[in-house]
DNA sequence: GCATGAGGTATTGGATACAATTATGAAATC
DNA sequence: GATTTCATAATTGTATCCAATACCTCATGC
């Protein structure tokens, strides 16, 4: 996961604004004032711009030209888009993926979900959600594919905080979780594609609940 | 198309550039030097950062910290993924959109394509080609879903100049383009669909062909 | 001869200062 | 009283300057 690339202040300032914005520290539709942000970061509003494009491409904020940035509101077709392009996608990448899977990746998968399991913060369970979804789908080296479906994931991960869902459905979705990895392990490609789907239509149906 | 977000000098550079690579000045793999560039472009390093960030969530160059920007190498993988995706979502918008499209639309639609005729320059031809799709998909209302589709979009032209293909097969996407168009026009959901994949999959495979 | 490390240069990332734009509010006008 | 206007403040975007990092050269040791 980690790229060889130096990282660099502006990259850590995003991580902490997106998990402040998880975390329910910031609210949707909040405005994001660079100033204040800067100077509650320690750092100056050179990276945090460009923190907060990050975040925009991301689709956590919304940046508008001199009118500045606010968390993005959590509007009612972004669901539906959202886990129709993941139910499209994912099956994709992990059919692709299903031949190459080795040891490592099942292991990687595994120690995403135990973290999961005890892990209370919502910024880091969304983090790891992506890590284990992230280790059935990277074997499938389609780089391009990989990075869609990051995105799609991270928005996922931010709707489904919005919806105060993520919390609720854990232990379900830890349970969604291992039997897919088990059916991966089995290679039953029927098995782990269809177990994929399910998964992300429950996911999909107890966000749609939680928005009035 | 134009948003009501005032056009900042950032955004202005992004579009410049991407000019310059889609025109084949930039190839792939050169540097993209701040100095250089900000001084050719007559603005400061500042807003050239922001717009190099740009094209780089767009998939046009590569950043790695403290090394700097280089137009992205066109990698075999790519094109593959890039029209998978395509072929998967591109449909369900289309779908999305045909109960829902005017006079208007298939104007702007039927605009684009006369327009593309004319077209000399790669960069408004690739341009031109995204306004025709996006004509026909924004009906559709899926703002999240289109959004992907447009960066989608974007990557695809790129690659398609990069594998001089976008020159070469301009008579012939405009044929189809048409099709499709009248298809739509016609309401024959069955028909646009199937058009639209054919489309999609003659484009890639003239891509295919061009790199080595 | 080749690896290795020190030093200097080139280039990017970050901090600060300044300009452009937008939001706010009070006064004037109907 | 509501609305428009204009000035002022708040906020963002841009330019400039400084610091951190990477790259390249060249000396030095084996």
């Amino acid at each position: 996961m980690k790229s060889d690339t130096q990282e660099t202040q502006a990259d850590a300032v995003a991580g902490k604004i997106r998990a402040l914005i998880l975390n329910g520290t910031f609210h949707p539709g909040q405005p994001l004032r660079q100033e204040a942000l800067s100077e509650q970061l320690g750092v100056s509003r050179t990276p945090l711009r460009h923190a907060l494009q990050s975040l925009a491409e991301d689709g956590l904020v919304e940046i508008t030209g001199y009118k500045g940035a606010r968390v993005k509101e959590l509007d009612q077709g972004m669901v539906s888009d959202l886990f129709d392009m993941r139910l499209l996608l994912e099956p994709l990448a992990l059919r692709s993926a299903l031949r190459h899977h080795t040891k490592l990746d099942f292991a990687k998968a595994e120690m995403a979900l135990d973290a999961a399991d005890a892990e209370q913060d919502l910024a880091k369970l969304a983090e790891l959600n992506w890590d284990f979804h992230y280790a059935l789908y990277r074997p499938s080296n389609r780089q391009t594919l990989l990075r869609t479906i990051e995105q799609l994931n991270k928005a996922s991960a931010f709707a489904e905080v919005m919806a105060s869902s993520i919390a609720v459905r854990s232990e379900k979705s830890s349970s969604e979780h291992r039997k897919l990895l088990q059916a991966c392990q089995n290679g039953d490609e029927v098995g782990a594609v269809s177990m994929l789907r399910e998964h992300l239509q429950l996911a999909r149906h107890d966000i749609r609940n939680w928005e009035e």
